[in-house]
DNA sequence: TTGAAATTGAAAACCGTTTTCAACTGGCTG
DNA sequence: CAGCCAGTTGAAAACGGTTTTCAATTTCAA
């Protein structure tokens, strides 16, 4: 590790290496904060620019890419060898995986006739996953109750 | 649109009416500023907040959606029938849409498999465009020569 | 060991988004 | 048609995640 930042014209401290350490240890889809209170625990003098800008290091050299899904935080997701795409259910912000191999190979056809150089893929569904479609379908069912509740009580 | 918005419990106001408006004449992708500005030549008297509002309304009516390039800005694309991607050029930003169908028809049976209910799809490609490319290496090569000289002079 | 360059941590700056609030208005109700 | 009230507006402030600033500190090549 040390070595591979030094190649890339990047010095190794102590922070950086339990930042390093600490991302790669924790699940995919880390946020800032997250990563941040994680190394923490170890380390509670090291600042929030320092998991920050490690984070963006970390992405710089090529080993996570950020991923948006519009809620207003921004995630890191280890780099993979094969592509995949997300499922993100809204209601409960879970983050689930799937190969997205077959869809790359049609997407590089479509870059391909764009005469455009792809960096990232981003394939991303979001929506209700079965959890919480559930939960919403006792909720509208105790919500029916009451209303008949209330036009009894009429 | 006038009674459209009032099934839906809205009101229709004469600055509502000038944002739809040019909303829908303005082309894909707009973002709040954009929008902003359009609309103040028309009427320098509406306020940032209600063209954000009504974006928001319009895409709570199913008119429009947020698309989020993790770029900072949040854009808004009318609703269009058949799917379509994006290819964002990270460089000069431009945004060149493309037809999902096919992709759509893959993610579909993702979704089935994870039993999950999906609202949105987002397909998108970040890189560089063909002209932009043709930019960098322009730049390369006088870099180079650039380099070159330097040595000579040493 | 030493000095230049990179890195750190705290705090402030930034900037797009969202909320607040008092004034105003659309559109149903009598 | 007048009056009411929920919905709407515009200005300004609040918000919250991201990014920069800066002085002190540390890394590492020479």
């Amino acid at each position: 590790m040390r070595e591979f930042l030094r190649t890339k014209g990047f010095k190794m401290t102590p922070q950086r290496e339990l930042i390093f350490r600490a991302f790669f240890e924790m699940g995919e889809h880390v946020t800032v904060e997250e990563l941040y209170d994680r190394v923490r625990e170890e380390d509670p003098t090291i600042g929030y620019s320092t998991v920050w800008r490690t984070l963006k290091l970390i992405c710089k050299v090529g080993l996570a890419e950020e991923v948006n899904l519009g809620d207003g935080v921004t995630r890191y997701d280890r780099v993979t060898p094969s592509p995949h795409g997300h499922l993100f259910c809204v209601s409960c912000k879970k983050l689930v995986e799937f190969d997205a191999g077959g869809v790359v190979g049609l997407l590089d056809k479509v870059i391909d006739a764009h005469r455009f150089r792809a960096t990232t893929y981003k394939v991303e569904i979001q929506g209700y996953c079965e959890a919480c479609r559930k939960k919403q379908r006792a909720a509208d069912q105790a919500e029916k109750r009451h209303e008949v509740d209330n036009k009894a009580s009429l």
